[in-house]
DNA sequence: TTATACCCGACTATAATAGTCGTATATAGT
DNA sequence: ACTATATACGACTATTATAGTCGGGTATAA
């Protein structure tokens, strides 16, 4: 409940790491040593990124990657949804093919409080994480 | 990411049909049945919470459960963590032998973030879900 | 004494997450 | 042109957490 998975963890850490550098390229390597995060996993998480356009890779020797100026306004909620899809606290926020539906009891007052947390994930920039 | 597992769903649901009862005693097959709960799964959610005296339990032939008069005053974070262990968006929020820790870059801003999102939660009376 | 309903631990199944591997492509340096 | 380095990407396996099942037990009203 509630846990960051671990993909969005690497995936912080690493934006974190690539804000302190500026413009300064980081390999997928150079940060998989420092934190101790799996290089191949860590790797598809930063392509992902580069793919979303958080971050831009450069190819080749010297390569790597360097974060994207536009990302640090991106939401807490839409990095997480770019990065894993929808984020709802029950499926019936997200799709409609629960038994319930009509029949549930709780489905208002749990959608109440998805929005809370949803709002309060909108106003966290990630320049509020990776600052 | 967020979402309820379905244990504090069916628990839920199960203390808002009680609560609907109010003092009348409710079966587990009665709840399974009008919400399409399995039987078996829900028995056990109701005894852990019958355990915890959120709900009393009447044993034998006419028996059953129904909402203990505290309940209501209880806030979601001590209900989610009472029957599921701590929450947490990271792992070092609750144990520490995460090999990071101090080289971890991300740890606080994530903490805080954390901390809101509990201060919501502590705010949240279960009687807001199952009034 | 029988039927009903709670009690409880151990077990299995399923699904989501985490991690690995093989191969391809781009490019700087020599 | 060749080599070393680094990103790109899909398919695969492993691990873990959640979900669900089962078998046997106890309490008690009728």
């Amino acid at each position: 409940m509630l846990k960051l998975t671990r993909k969005l963890e690497y995936a912080l850490i690493a934006l974190r790491h690539m804000q302190t550098k500026g413009k300064l390229l980081s390999t997928t390597k150079e940060i998989s040593d420092i934190y101790a995060i799996p290089q191949e996993l860590l790797a598809k998480t930063l392509q992902q990124m580069a793919r979303l356009e958080y971050i831009d890779a450069v190819q080749g020797p010297h390569g790597g990657y360097r974060i994207h100026s536009t990302m640090l306004e991106i939401s807490l909620t839409k990095f997480i949804e770019d990065l894993e899809g929808p984020m709802g606290m029950v499926d019936c926020s997200v799709t409609s093919d629960c038994i319930q539906l009509n029949n549930c009891n709780i489905r208002q007052p749990i959608n109440r409080i998805n929005d809370n947390i949803r709002s309060i994930f909108s106003r966290i920039n990630l320049s509020d994480i990776t600052h």
